[in-house]
Parts: structure tokens; C-alpha cells; sequence
DNA sequence: TAAAAATACTCCATAGGTATTTTAT
DNA sequence: ATAAAATACCTATGGAGTATTTTTA
């Protein structure tokens, strides 16, 4: 059986009238007779009832023909969306993020636009440390990833800078250093650090690596596994500790955050990884929004990511 | 596009590779990519992504994937539900009762049996008088109809004389002619009667019909247009009546019925009323059961329908 | 009898086959 | 270098056209 069968059927059905339906159908009456005659002996139903001025439905062809349409509408339907996921306008996107990104601005701002774009794609967001989200991007469990931390194997990942921000001392309230307002890497010697882990294969903290770069190996006092808990003891007095500015954003009673001046001050980057040659028009266009969003990105901006979409209230997400 | 493109397409899809896949469609690798070129072409859609050992799908011929195999799977079940129509196993039946036909004990019984039977077939009943269901046959409003009165016009009707059932008289509980237990008509001459109505269009009462036959006009007292009221008439003592013998089964109180004993005796007859040439295989199947269904009837059974359907249990509805 | 569907046949468009080339790893 | 898909070309099945017969009210 081919679709030919239902189309021929169908018209047939509905004009009642097998030379009309030929018309219509822009073919001749006989061979439109010998298709729907095919059509029966293949179903092995009788569709029609002959009658001397045309032709009517059975009972077990109307029964037919309703889902014959239905098919034949579905089909339609089909190609339609087929060819929306093909340009990106739907589907499903899950991507990847690191527990601190989210005190970034640009990133809930980012993923809204996102949304708010393509409103058909529904987007999933998966919370993993960096090393985890590379692991899973590469078993395709996500399609993107916002990661802090440099890929140590970028084999076959795209990864792409984004942004950078400074990074502030976080110390506390009562600590000696909390009445100076600027502060220097060297002043940090003799102070106990607490850094954000685990430490995991390759991956340095923050800390280490500042303090590396600052030419001293930082005294570690404890470990914490969440960055509240790492600015809670910091809140306690059990040490201090260096945050990516955007991590302000959490006012912990007894954290005090404080510049760094030093001349060659790393930065915190944030950046986005992608498999290689993903050919998911959906993952191609997330890339893209957001290239574009950090280009355009400016901290002091309250919504610079609304460019990119149509949005016009102003309401923080 | 043909129905070909899309069992091809599915193929290629489960093998991830043209030549195997037309393997298994027994026919060559060269025609089946071209027929797999045409559908993405004529959906404007790519597919499938070519790779060095064998082809796979894109996110957008992941979505048509399951559009097509959901077609195919539709296509097939309204094959199958076309076939069962015509075999009457399915659909929908319309089944005409008049007000009186319930209570004999057959119509619940046939109607049981043919449910059980076909349970892919719903059934609807209609209840109105014997005139109106002739109608709304002749309208296709419903398809069968069990009618007590002899049809007017049997154009284009199929009657079938069921069964028939002696008539009673029913006499106020006080009524003079209470203390015998058998009576003639003619013991009624005197008496006054209340009649089922509406009479509309040659339907003849009963009481009317049975009286004439006897040699006698009856005095009409009252019309009750509901058998309810109509016995409710007679235990008032506004008159009596003549009912058939399954009305017995309503035991109002005051009421008394009483067996006619006269050798002319009209009996109550109940027929199965169908269009000649009515081509629903439902339809069909339910004249069958009711015809056979009524030759095995006897009264005395408490349940002969039973024998027609796998019925085990006997609990009477 | 007349209108419409079915049958008989003929033809050609295109699905499918064969041989070969291109592509991707 | 090799496996597999794409391309080129040819063949032949079957869908569509033309002429005619059969059916049904």
C-alpha cells in the first residue's frame, strides 16, 4: 500500500463520486477505480457501496476514512516539526553548570534570553562540578557547559572564553586585615586559607593558584565541598579565602570581600564548552546567543541580554 | 511522497546503514539511497548525517523517526479496526424500544446477550412510541427497533413477528368482576375502559383492538400516555384496561390482572423492526441474535439469552 | 436508458537493478 | 586502504491514459 492509496481514497470519499475525485485528483477515472479497488482487495475491506449515481462510504469505510485523515494530517504535522527542530526552533538543549556560576549575572540572564528566544526549546540545566560536566558532555548527557576552571583535556571540546571578572578576598568580619580597604597578595603569607573542593583531577583552586602566581604556597586550613559552607567558615574565623567577584552576590552576616591590587592578578574566567562539531541546530544557536550576549555583556548594564530578546518588563529572575 | 519513503526511511533509521537496510528490504543499496535523497529533499530536511561506517540520524530525523514509525503503527490498527467494522464486531448501534417493551422479560435479556457478545459494539437505546421509531429508522436516527403495534407502512422495513404473549385484563382491586379468576370480553361490555395513548396515525390500542374483535365498541373513559398512568388509573377505579401479559410484572398496588379466556383471543405480538438492505454489519449480527434469540425464548427459562453469549454467572439485570 | 463504475489494453514514468565513482576515516 | 554511500546509466514494473463494456436505479 502506498499514500497514493489514502490520498485516492480520500478524495473519493469525499466527492462521493469517483469521476469527480479523478478530476479533482487530475488523473482519469479508470485507474483511479483500479487504486481504490486495490485498496479494498489489500485491507481486505469492502470500502464503497456502488450506487448507480456514484459511490458512498461503508460503514467499516467511514470508519477508514477518519483515520486516514488523521494519518495523512499527522504526516503533515511531521514534516513541520521535523523541520523546525532542523532550524533550531525546537527541541530540547541540557546544559551544564558549575555550583558558582550561577552568582554570575550573566548567566541567569543569558539562559533567559535563551528561553525567551526559542520559547519551543525546552532547556534543562544539569549542576556539576566543572570535571563532571566535561565527563557528561562528552557521553552527551549535556550539550553545553558554563565551566570556571580550564578543560584539562579539550580534545574534541570547543571552549570558548567568555567573560572575566577580579577576584576579591573574602575574610572576616573581625579579622586584622578587615579595616584596610586594599589589599595585596603578599599581605596574605602568614594566613590561614580555606579553599572550595574536592580537588579533583587537575582541577587547582582558585586560591592555590593565586597564591602560586603571588610566589608563596598558601597555608590550607580546611576544605569545603559547597561554596556556602566555604564562606560560612570564613564567617567563623577559620580563614580566609579568594572568591570570583560576581560571588558578592552572597551576603553571608561576618564575610567581608576586599579587592586584590596586585599588578598581575589572575582573573576568574567563565567559559563555555560545547562538543566539537555538534550538529544540533539547537546547541548551534545557544552558542551563538551566547557568544554574542557576552560580547555585549557589561556588568554596571542591569539587562544587557535583553537585547537579544524581545523582553520589555524588567523584573529580576 | 509515498508511503515507500517512509518504511525505507525507518529502516535505514533501526540500521544506521543504507546497505543493510536494504538488505532487509530486499532490494538494492543504490535505488534506496536515491529514495532516501528524494524524502529529504522533498521535506526540505536533512536526515541523516553520513559517516564513514554507515549513516545516522540528525535531531531532526530523530523527530521524524518517531513520527513515522507512530504513522505506520495508525496505519495498521485502522486496517484492523476498518476489518472489524465490517465484520460487525465494532462500531456503534442505535436501538429503538417502545415504553411498554421492556418489561417483557426477553428485550433486557436479548439486549444483555448481544452486549456480551459484541462487547466492541455500543449500544444506545431509544425510547419512543411505535409510529416515531418507524420514523426515525426511515431517518437512519436508529438502526433497529423492537415495536409492538403492526408497522403502517412497511415500505422499505423489515418486520419480524418475535414473539407473541397472551393479554390480560387489569381490574381495580374492589371491582365487581375482582372475585372471578377467569373472564371473557364480552363480560366487559358494560365497562369502562382506559386506553394507552396518544392514538396517533393507525396505531390502534390494544383495548380498542382486543374489544372490536370480541364484537364490542368499548366506552372509552380515560388516555394515559404512560403505562404508569395508565395503571394508576385503573387502581383508582377510573376503569380497566387490557395489557399484555409481561405488564404483569408491574405490581401496582390495587391492581388486579386477570388471564382473558376467549378462543379468539388476540395475542400482544412484539416485532423487530430493521431497514430492508441495511448494509451496517452491526446491524446484521444484532438481527441474527434477536431472530435466534426469540426462537429459543421460553418464558418458563430464567435465562435463555444466556445460551448465545459465554454468560456464567446468573444474576438477573 | 443514461450515468457512472468496471474492464481491457497500451504506454511511459520511475522504482529498482548493475556498474562505477566518490567520500570519509 | 577500505568500507560504505553517492552517482550514472539501464531495465522493467505498474500507474496512468484511451477505448469499451458492465452495472444499477
Amino acid at each position: 500500500m502506498e499514500l497514493r492509496h489514502l490520498r485516492y481514497f480520500i478524495a473519493v470519499a469525499e466527492e462521493g463520486h469517483v469521476t469527480r475525485a479523478a478530476l479533482r485528483l487530475g488523473i482519469q477515472q479508470p485507474p483511479l477505480s483500479q487504486q481504490i479497488k486495490a485498496l479494498e482487495r489489500e485491507l481486505d475491506v469492502q470500502l464503497f457501496r456502488r450506487k448507480a449515481r456514484g459511490i458512498e462510504l461503508t460503514e467499516a469505510g467511514r470508519v477508514y476514512f477518519e483515520s486516514a485523515r488523521a494519518i495523512l494530517g499527522q504526516l503533515g504535522h511531521a514534516a513541520e516539526t521535523s523541520r523546525r527542530t532542523a532550524r533550531g526552533e525546537q527541541g530540547r538543549i541540557c546544559i551544564g553548570i558549575t555550583p558558582t556560576s550561577p552568582f554570575h549575572p550573566f548567566l541567569p540572564r543569558v539562559i533567559r534570553a535563551f528561553r525567551e528566544t526559542y520559547p519551543q526549546v525546552s532547556v534543562k540545566l544539569e549542576e556539576q562540578l566543572g570535571s563532571e560536566l566535561v565527563e557528561q558532555l562528552r557521553n552527551d548527557r549535556i550539550d553545553a557547559a558554563f565551566i570556571r576552571t580550564p578543560v584539562v583535556d579539550p580534545e574534541g571540546l570547543n571552549v570558548i572564553r567568555l567573560l572575566e571578572e577580579p577576584l576579591l578576598l573574602a575574610l572576616p568580619q573581625n579579622h586584622p586585615l578587615a579595616g584596610r580597604q586594599a589589599l595585596r597578595l603578599r599581605d596574605l603569607v602568614r594566613e590561614t586559607f580555606i579553599v572550595y573542593g574536592p580537588i579533583s583531577r587537575g582541577f587547582h583552586d582558585l586560591t592555590i593558584m593565586s597564591c602560586n602566581a603571588a610566589g608563596f604556597s598558601p597555608r590550607v586550613g580546611q576544605e569545603a565541598s559547597r561554596v556556602t559552607s566555604l564562606l560560612a567558615l570564613v564567617a567563623t574565623g577559620a580563614g580566609i579565602t579568594i572568591v570570583p567577584a560576581s560571588l558578592q552576590q552572597m551576603h553571608i552576616d561576618g564575610v567581608l570581600y576586599r579587592p586584590l591590587e596586585d599588578r598581575t592578578q589572575l582573573k576568574a574566567v567563565l567559559n563555555l564548552v560545547s562538543r566539537r562539531g555538534d550538529s544540533s541546530a539547537v546547541v548551534r544557536r545557544f552558542l551563538n546567543l551566547v557568544r554574542q550576549a557576552a560580547k555585549n555583556f557589561v556588568l554596571d548594564d542591569p539587562k544587557p541580554a535583553a537585547r537579544l530578546s524581545q523582553e520589555r518588563k524588567s523584573s529580576n529572575a
